[in-house]
RNA sequence: GCUCCCUUCGUCUAGCGGUUAGGACGCGGCCCUCUCAAGGCUGAAACGCGGGUUCAAUUCCCGCAGGGAGCGCCA
């Protein structure tokens, strides 16, 4: 049997972290067992779903590289099958016509919840005969009333649940669009859906979605069951508390793989190992290893991670996304050294491609950003001389490399009689404004000789010492 | 209220009857060092509680407590 597995959000808000981590372990369910995986918008709530939502779904899958095989397929735009497979279920009598109207419907349940009873639907348009005039019915699936029923889960286990535990509920709303569950059903039936990977919260639901399965003769898939991903502080995840779009993350300068990669170990580990490449995530994913509790969100360890994958990308790979930074940032790339170098010399010291850009804003720049209390304390009158001396030998180099640069601060340093630390810092000051950066020859490198040569000249009249010789 | 699920360092986790309870993030220290990082070494830090089963329980079973989910003409 090939294996088959779909997503299937609904469009009623953003793709967030939760959703991602239900689509990356249904994707590498697929993609490991070497199957097929399907995208399906559950948009049966005309009301809630957007044309937005449904995009900003369609461009976090994509920027994920969260590949599928079938889809996106709409569930709006099979209405008249679930109309043919609710008739059906009618016709066998697996499902009847309910009057009852929401009003009475919710009264009722008030009731039953003021006497300490479980709220549930009471059965009672089960044996009515005949229609009642002015009133458009809702469908309604007739469940077993005795037995139990196993829901043999991939994370969980065996649960089991009593069937009269279960009320009758709706399949076909009164203005006939199917509900949620009925489309599930009939949605992976159709499809093949071979194994059901979602969010623990639909475990209750599968007993009585295997009913229905059951009622229209479908095979019944396999299921797994996520556990949830919490805030950081442990509070289930929602707008207050970090449930924002995946594409949030891009924008704030992550990497798709890092993202999934931090996912991946949210409930699922492979021994030790942290870091996992595409590859090895499909390798070595498997489902019967997957926790059964819930976990915390922490940014600071996707964070980590990101830099992680900063490192050992090809700096050539993060340009397009470094560049789409710098601009973010108000910088223009063209004004700037090479994208490529930047990134290599920046990248042990920047957790996401944002800080990056931030952290090298002053080789964009003129004049740099400066941070006065850095001046006060590095630009002092003693330092004027070696840093004339320094730009006089800066300026004779043949060509400009960070070997040149260095031997040329090397020998101011030796000739003024101070360590090489004691000019470096002045010069890092000078030249970036901050005290902050990569090795002072690979900036100065960077930043270029004209520039350098500018900015020197500039820290000069800070130290009081004068203008360059 | 009823049903179902969950419970190892602050966090993510390894463990699948006998371990000095391991790793990672974060935090502290040291080393490296022109700054900041990165890197290396290192330290503190956990089996929710109570009963069983067993020669032996973090591990298996049952309670309890705590947390979560479901109980909609939402998904």
């Amino acid at each position: 049997m090939t294996v088959k597995t779909r997503f299937a959000p609904s469009p009623t808000g953003f793709l967030h972290i939760g959703g991602v981590r239900t689509a990356l372990f249904s994707w590498l369910y697929a993609r490991h067992h070497g199957g097929q995986f399907v995208l399906r918008i559950e948009d049966t709530d005309r009301e809630r779903s957007t044309q937005q939502a449904v995009d900003a779904i369609l461009e976090g899958m994509d920027w994920l590289r969260l590949d599928y095989d079938e889809g996106p397929y709409y569930q709006t735009q099979r209405f008249g099958r679930y109309a043919e497979q609710a008739d059906r279920l009618l016709r066998e009598g697996s499902a009847y016509f309910c009057y009852c109207s929401r009003e009475e419907l919710d009264q009722r349940r008030a009731a039953q919840v003021a006497r300490g009873e479980s709220p549930r639907y009471d059965g009672r348009c089960r044996q009515r005969t005949g229609p009642v005039t002015g009133v458009e019915p809702v469908l309604r699936f007739r469940t077993p009333d005795s037995g139990f029923t196993v829901v043999q889960d991939l994370v969980r286990g065996r649960v089991e649940f009593q069937n009269a535990e279960l009320d009758d509920l709706i399949l076909m709303r009164s203005d006939g669009s199917p509900t949620f569950h009925f489309g599930v059903v009939v949605d992976d039936g159709d499809m093949g859906i071979t194994h059901v990977i979602r969010g623990d919260d639909h475990l209750n639901n599968t007993p009585r979605q295997m009913h229905m399965i059951r009622a229209l003769g479908y095979p019944v898939p396999e299921y797994g069951h996520l556990p949830m991903i919490l805030g950081s502080d442990g509070a289930k995840l929602s707008k207050r508390h970090g449930a924002v779009n995946v594409l949030e993350y891009r924008d704030e300068g992550f990497l798709p793989d890092a993202l999934l990669n931090y996912l991946v170990r949210l409930g699922w580990a492979h021994g030790d190992q942290e870091v996992f490449s595409r590859e090895e995530m499909l390798g070595f994913f498997d489902i019967s290893g997957v926790n059964a509790s819930a976990s915390r969100f922490d940014g600071e360890k996707l964070k980590w991670l990101n830099q992680q994958y900063l490192k050992s990308s090809p700096p050539e790979s993060l340009v397009g996304a470094f560049e789409t930074q710098l601009r973010h940032v108000g910088l223009n790339p063209a004004q700037g050294p090479a994208s490529a170098a930047v990134i290599e010399a920046y990248r042990e010291r920047a957790t996401t491609l944002r800080e990056l850009a931030e952290g090298a804003a002053y080789l964009y720049g003129d004049p740099p950003k400066v941070d006065d209390a850095a001046v006060r304390k590095h630009l002092t009158t003693a330092i004027g001389g070696p840093l004339v001396l320094l730009a006089r030998r800066l300026g004779e180099l043949a060509t400009w490399t960070r070997e040149g640069i260095h031997g040329a601060m090397a020998t101011v340093a030796t000739e003024s009689g101070i360590g090489f630390g004691k000019l470096g810092q002045p010069v890092r000051v000078a030249v970036t404004g901050g005290t902050v950066s990569p090795p002072i020859d690979v900036t100065l490198e960077l930043l270029g000789r004209e520039r350098t040569l500018q900015r020197l000249g500039g820290a000069l009249s800070l130290t009081g010492s004068g203008g360059v010789a």
